[in-house]
DNA sequence: AACAGCATGTAACTTGTTACATGATTTA
DNA sequence: TAAATCATGTAACAAGTTACATGCTGTT
């Protein structure tokens, strides 16, 4: 049990999961991660988690409880321990918080505007601005779910900040959208321009 | 030259760079990406860069001009070619874009409110008011220096989304602090309560 | 009959980081 | 004189992904 190098931040994150008291499976955690931590932070893949379970568990942070199923392989539940509860505790005190990270792919293509023109880039703001929408919708489902439930509140403060921040990101895409189709009409004007200047064969 | 599986994003990150026609060297690409790339998307390590290059060099996407230096070593000098406008047209259009990501450590603690408190995390979310507001500083001084230059026009309009998203950041920020807030206060209020019950030895 | 959800885990691989080696010039 | 900036690149490592193996149950 040599406690070497900090644990990457996904390790906390699944043990912030397990924090909340329930007996989870690496199944469920998967789940609950798709549709909590996946907004602000990031969902491991499940290969991930479980390999981060194992981790845990030889640190002595988590115990699994064998349940049988009826298929060949049993089921696996983990529950916190006193010093996995101990060491979390510790992280969000003590360790250094990394800056936040944004990686926005279609923005990365609108920054290479010159590469392919408004046209293209308003096909992908436009996709952009509606998937920020149906995140607010799913956001709002599960803020109405976490609402039901005291152990949730912060949970549901971070989702209410969600959905600010997609909000927020669609507002800032309708302004690039309107930049935008100002220029697509200036790029016509131009084109139009261009063929008056030859005459028709 | 196979072409077998696609390129990651950051090999598009770094032609992408280069495809706004300047010869630069990895050193310069990576000064660029810092205070460009890393508002929006995000900034590769250095020695990323150049495995980057080597790779989009073996492909024929960029050709490197040696220039002598003082030093032992010499400066090369990067170019993209046709093929490699080609290939960064290419990705712009047809490639599927992924989701973006958000991963805000800050937030993650905040989400894990029951283990620290609302102090703790008034204390963090403070910062990172702190922290937008100091990058909308850099993207202001960005800006001015972006719209001098007619070739760094979608740059800019980019600059500026990213200006709103992190005035939207700092707001919702600040809401939390309220919420935040109003829970410190009634948990002073419960700690007060239990003094009281308990009269002083 | 095919697919999706439940369920666990390993292995091969890619991606990206930090650390290292090297050394000149400029600034505090 | 210590440090930061300029400058390139490799090697060791960590982190995380996809693909695979296995198999049950319920839905389309």
């Amino acid at each position: 049990v040599k406690e070497e190098r900090p644990l990457p931040a996904t390790a906390y994150a699944v043990l912030g999961l397990l924090s909340f008291g329930r007996e989870l499976s690496g199944y469920d955690l998967k789940k609950w991660a798709d549709h909590s931590l996946r907004y602000f932070y990031w969902s491991p893949a499940i290969s991930n988690i479980y390999g981060e379970l194992k981790r845990l568990e030889g640190l002595g942070y988590v115990v699994a409880r064998e349940v049988a199923q009826d298929d060949l392989r049993n089921k696996r539940l983990f529950r916190i321990t006193d010093a996995g509860s101990e060491a979390l505790a510790l992280w969000v005190h003590e360790a250094p918080v990394d800056p936040p990270v944004l990686k926005d792919h279609a923005l990365l293509r609108v920054w290479l505007g010159h590469v392919s023109g408004p046209a293209r880039l308003l096909e992908l703001v436009a996709a952009e601005e509606a998937a920020s929408q149906q995140m607010i919708d799913e956001l709002r489902h599960n803020i109405d779910v976490s609402s039901q439930d005291v152990a949730m509140a912060y949970p549901a403060l971070v989702e209410n900040w969600c959905v600010g921040y997609q909000r927020a990101r669609i507002e800032a895409f309708a302004e690039l959208r309107n930049a935008l189709e100002q220029q697509a009409l200036e790029q016509q004007a131009l084109e139009q321009q261009a063929l008056e200047e030859l005459p028709p064969s």
